[in-house]
DNA sequence: TTTAGTAGCAGGAATACGAA
DNA sequence: TTCGTATTCCTGCTACTAAA
């Protein structure tokens, strides 16, 4: 999403993204968007949409502060990538273990894990591996026997789209600690050399990566058609952090509560992924 | 108890660079 | 030329430890 014209604006020194185009081709992309574009009103544009960033790298080579590489965990989990990484040059003052507690600091406030630190040898070591570690795929397909009728639209609908659609999904980063369900999700597959790239990383400095390596949630959606307002609020909260964009589908009659919802948490939280749609305009999606 | 040395950390000035 | 951000270099503060 572009930044408004009075915002920070950091630069972050490499991002590995996903093309859509790519994944989907020119036409599938195309109708993604198009379907994207109605359901926010018009408030993803098209490279936000198509480039899904997976990996970020954030790179301090110089004598730095702890503010700056505090600063640095911060702008890398404004990115919303996946796996991110702080790369330090052990100089002057700062250390691998300096910078790691400046790690746990952030996760603790900022909200966002699988955020890692290393060193520029560290990552040197891959520059001549000729093959990396498969990554495993924790993703754990739920049996659903009765689907609703939104469930299964949006199923065949992420088929024709050529995203891989589940029910009642379960967000692998959260096994072990409160486990929420989202009613549906479309995923997309990470290229393999990436993601056993990153696996290969993770694996010989004993990164604990708590998401699955291999997809990403590029959409998560909620019905909440009955509920009260503070089940529809959890449903936000859970959307804004397990997907890169969220849809929270309720009734035409409810629209004004969940935006209500959406306005007051992305304020208190800092978020802006999170969508509110009628869920006749999610039935009627051709 | 005081003093000196050291490590860890914070902060600011100067400068480089790219975009508008 | 201006602005925003990154980088480099430097100084100062605080806490801790060991020696006098």
């Amino acid at each position: 999403m572009q930044p408004e014209r009075d915002e920070y604006t950091p630069y972050i020194d490499i991002v590995w993204f996903i093309d859509l185009v790519n994944v989907l081709g020119e036409e599938g992309f195309s109708r993604l968007h198009s379907i994207v574009f109605s359901w926010t009103d018009g408030k993803i544009s098209q490279d936000a949409l198509r480039f899904i960033p997976y990996a970020a790298f954030e790179v301090e080579v110089s004598d730095t502060t702890s503010k700056t590489v505090y600063s640095d965990f911060h702008n890398l989990a404004a990115t919303r990538a996946a796996i991110k990484f702080e790369v330090i040059e052990e100089i002057g003052d700062m250390n691998l273990e300096r910078a790691k507690r400046i790690r746990e600091s952030a996760i603790r406030f900022c909200g966002d894990a699988d955020m890692f630190v290393l060193t520029p040898n560290m990552l040197e070591d891959f520059l001549n591996v000729e093959s990396y570690s498969s990554t495993p795929c924790l993703l754990n397909e739920r049996e659903a026997h009765s689907l609703r009728h939104v469930q299964r639209k949006l199923v065949s609908l992420g088929a024709e789209l050529n995203l891989k659609g589940m029910v009642e999904f379960t967000p692998p980063e959260c096994v072990g600690f409160y486990t929420p369900r989202l009613d549906a999700a479309w995923l997309v597959n990470v290229p393999k050399a990436a993601a056993d790239l990153i696996s290969t990383i993770a694996k010989k400095y004993s990164l604990r990566v708590a998401r699955d390596l291999c997809h990403l949630t590029l959409f998560g959606f909620e019905y909440e058609k009955e509920t009260g307002q503070k089940h529809i609020a959890g449903g936000v909260a859970n959307l804004s952090r397990h997907s890169y964009i969220g849809f929270l589908i309720t009734s035409k009659e409810k629209i004004s509560t969940v935006r209500r919802i959406i306005n007051k948490y992305s304020l208190a939280f800092g978020f802006n992924n999170v969508f509110v749609v009628d869920e006749d305009t999610i039935l009627e999606a051709a």
